[in-house]
RNA sequence: UCCCCUGUAGCUCAAUCGGUAGAGCGAGCGGCUGUUAACCGCUAGGUUCAAGGUUCGAGUCCUUGCGGGGGAGCCA
């Protein structure tokens, strides 16, 4: 017999019907007339599965004792319109098998309530819980999204490599990668010649995939990357990942208006992705995590977004009373605090900022008339802040060279880039949205180390 | 990297002014029950993160180290 999955029990199964399935004891309870209740979880949806075993179910009696919570179970039997409160169906188990036991004293996952600390600690059991489950199917859920949302608009889903030579992407600290021995080196010499590494030259691990994105959309056209990103800063705050995935799309022909269009339409989709396709999981969060995530989300995936230039969001500030612990200048990058008050209290909404001064923004952003800002754009949402940062592209050569020394930056190291320009140039745009922030965005948790499988994070990588 | 907080039973936490280390949950055993965060009783469970210092006496105060959390910066 084939196994059914709990999801499809609860949803679509009708009494009469019997089904296997299997899955990892929630909770055992046991009644004086011999028989017990045992909930079943096989990770397939927030609510387990309520089976009632009686005594007599061949096997049951020597293994009664055994099925504690954490143990795995394969279960065959009918199911019941359940007399008790709490679920529409049951099943009245007529055949029991035990694949696991799960010492009692030495299970970790207790049936209460654990702190995120705690399970991070124990990351190869943490999935069991009804949190984790759920983070993970919205995870899932998110990522399906993404393909869908690029893939029925005509964008191609592009690699972009891991391994990257670039030295200087501009985007902070980066990992190296080498194959020296380093201890020997340690030893033996005080240089180190990168000709005899691996690649024959000093190599890091990605920091983005833009630049790359950017040769594919002007020969393909739109296309978007989707895959593992790290930086080596040594951060340590909520919103923070050195190994976390990001998404990139780079679009021909669009200036920062068509861009700031698909950023808002793209966030929306997945917000209505995600309230469509995860109700349960998404009531969890409103009731067990943050209350308000439901509200959030909602309010997100209907409402425009603001759109407000940087010199105005400036203006806001100094006139807005509000006490800042920063001060509000114009050419400073607006701090936290800022971003805040703009999102949640000024504009109660998504807001996207766009036309940036210069100074604070990196060589590639296509600079404007002014002589002061660039088409860069910022969305900012409630509670995370920055989810996605973009702009149009600099496609003047002569402009992008001047840029690039500008910020003592050599235009020779990035002579296939500065090709674009030179052969066939087109205005063209993108953006980059943290994968693990929406995330973090639609599930109300407050920590991006518990919406992503394995965390990696200063002094930390240990699954 | 900086600032603040924190480290006590398997887990979550308490311990007054520096004076014999406790509770809830979990676990074991027993009871009760179509139960569902079940409930009731009993029992076991501790090198108080580590090293050093002050003191008659340190979980508590001081120093250093390590771990964890929050905020800031960097960003997505």
């Amino acid at each position: 017999m084939k196994r059914t999955r709990i999801a499809h029990v609860l949803a679509e199964g009708q009494p009469g019907e019997t089904h296997q399935v299997c899955g990892w004891v929630r909770t055992r309870r046991d009644s004086k007339q011999g028989f017990s209740f045992i909930e079943l979880n096989d990770g397939s949806s927030m609510q387990g599965l309520q089976i009632v075993v009686d005594a007599d179910v061949p096997g049951f009696e020597e293994i009664h004792k055994l099925i504690t919570t954490g143990a795995s179970l394969r279960l065959v039997g009918k199911l019941q319109e359940s007399p008790g409160k709490g679920q529409r169906v049951e099943m009245v188990a007529s055949e029991i098998e035990l694949y696991g036991t799960a010492d009692a004293d030495t299970y970790p996952l207790q049936k209460k309530r654990h702190s995120f600390e705690f399970l991070r600690e124990i990351a190869h059991l943490r999935p069991r819980t009804n949190t984790f489950g759920a983070i993970t199917r919205v995870r899932n859920i998110l990522s399906a999204g993404i393909h869908e949302f690029f893939q029925t608009r005509g964008f191609q889903y592009i690699q972009t490599p891991v391994i990257t030579t670039s030295d200087c992407e501009g985007a902070g600290e980066m990992f190296q990668v080498t194959t020296l021995n380093l201890e020997r080196i340690a030893q033996i010499q005080t240089e180190i010649d990168f000709n005899q590494d691996f690649f024959g030259r000093k190599a890091s691990l990605t920091v983005s995939g833009q630049l790359e994105a950017e040769i594919f959309a002007c020969a393909i056209g739109e296309c978007y990357t989707f895959g593992p990103t790290f930086r080596a800063e040594n951060s340590n705050t909520t919103r923070h990942l050195a190994e976390f995935w990001m998404i990139e799309p780079e679009m021909p022909f669009y200036d920062l208006n068509d861009n700031m269009e698909l950023a808002e339409e793209f966030i929306q989709f997945l917000m209505k992705a995600v309230l469509e396709k995860a109700p349960d999981d998404m009531q969890f969060f409103n009731d067990r995590i943050e209350n308000t995530v439901l509200e959030t989300v909602k309010q997100i995936a209907e409402t425009p977004f603001e759109r407000v230039p940087y010199t105005e969001a400036i203006e806001i500030l100094t006139s807005s009373g509000e006490k800042f612990e920063y001060p509000v200048k114009w050419g400073n990058d607006l701090q936290s605090e800022h971003e805040r008050f703009l999102t949640e209290k000024h504009f109660k909404k998504p807001i996207i900022l766009f036309d940036y001064p210069r100074t604070i923004k990196p060589f590639y952003m296509r600079c404007n008339d002014d002589g002061k800002t660039v088409r860069a754009m910022d969305v900012l949402v409630p509670r995370i802040g920055e989810i996605i940062g973009g702009s149009q592209r600099e496609e003047r050569l002569d402009v992008l060279e001047n840029r690039m020394r500008e910020c003592d930056l050599n235009p020779d190291d990035y002579w296939w880039y500065l090709d674009l320009r030179r052969f066939g140039t087109v205005p063209h745009s993108g953006f980059g949205l943290g994968f693990e922030r929406i995330v973090q965005l639609v599930t109300g948790m407050q920590n991006i180390r518990d919406c992503i499988p394995f965390p990696r994070t200063p002094k930390n990588a240990a699954f």
